[in-house]
DNA sequence: AGATTTAATGAGCAATCAGTCACCGAGTTT
DNA sequence: AAACTCGGTGACTGATTGCTCATTAAATCT
């Protein structure tokens, strides 16, 4: 690769680099090219010669992120089979990169429909997971009768609020630290009936 | 009252009228004053002769709207001290203006910090009765020992995210009426351990 | 009836943004 | 070293939008 294409390669990364960044602090919808390019010290032209349009950073940055995420939950999945271990690693995953999700929470029914669905397609895939293993624990016996879609809304939903009104539960640090335990056992008790002196 | 004011105030009510219709089917952030001019028959300029700036307006047509849904849960409140009755009452009065409170789940974080305030803190209200009603429920032995600010977000976060999805949920009709059931049950066997064969 | 007030008008302003394009100059090829 | 390639530039464009203001005409007042 000669002087020329490195070069493009360093500016094209840099670009996403310091377009996540702004994107994480401030929203998807509240960055301009303008800003991005500002920050990363180029012209605002020179965006438009990495990226079609903004959409188009915008679906890179965050296939790349969800596919992490993607790909983290298939392991989890892969090593164990147990719901607490699962919730657990699951908000790990979400408190690493606690402000993007925070922001995809609050933005998602406002983006362009194509990165709404990989989006929501990747969330669904999640969701089977914990929908799969609540099924077979309520079939087992493990877990009381009720519907695991319905327990799977209350736990996706739960989070997704939490994570969207951030910065009311926070000023500053991680929601998702601050309400894990919380979330955790209140999501036992919706499926175990511990007994209770 | 003579012919002007008359007019005027017959204006200002039109204008509101219609802003409300068209708030509630595209949104706050997506409805411009043109269109608001524009569907309702008058010249962009003397939609700002009735409000100072579109916040104004927003503002003015979502506190009404707010006050009733607040007299609403207020009288729940007063009738009944029963959960389930007031979730049921709560539930219908979210079903009766669901366009209006999914709009509100989706845009809530992206408008202006006074307005913000405004609603949350209503929503403040009618949660601290929720949480009232279980803490106490509990503390009468009715309801399983869990904490009632978790339980109460639980409830509110489901619910918040089957409105902010509203249009992935259901085609047309209500995302309430198709859940609430499901809903309600799924509450009660998170506060209320019933005995399973 | 003439003077005055004021609701309503709509052309136009100012700010914001995503995206374009003619041009430049360093790097590459011949 | 001359010709060419192409990454980068930044002034500019066009679309959108909230909001203003000089002007109009109908209602009200004197």
């Amino acid at each position: 690769m000669n002087k020329r294409q490195l070069q493009k390669q360093k500016t094209r990364e840099h670009i996403l680099k310091i377009a996540k960044q702004e994107f994480v602090e401030k929203g998807f919808l509240n960055t301009t090219t303008n800003q991005i390019a500002l920050q990363a010290g180029i012209a605002h032209g020179t965006l438009f010669l990495h990226f079609k349009n903004k959409d188009n950073l915008i679906v890179e940055i965050l296939d790349k992120e969800l596919e992490l995420m993607s790909s983290g939950i298939q392991d989890l999945v892969g090593r164990s089979a147990d719901l607490e271990q699962m919730l657990i690693l699951y908000l790990n995953l979400l408190e690493e990169d606690e402000k993007l999700f925070s922001v995809l929470a609050r933005e998602l029914p406002f983006y362009p429909e194509e990165l709404r669905r990989k989006i929501m397609f990747r969330d669904s895939l999640i969701r089977s997971h914990f929908h799969n293993v609540i099924e077979s624990g309520i079939g087992a016996g493990k877990y009381r009768k009720l519907d695991p879609s319905t327990a799977v809304t209350f736990l996706f939903g739960t989070i997704n609020y939490y994570l969207s009104l951030r910065s009311i539960f926070v000023e500053n640090g991680s929601v998702i630290a601050k309400f894990r335990s919380k979330i955790i056992s209140t999501f036992k008790a919706l499926l175990i009936c511990e007994k209770e002196k």
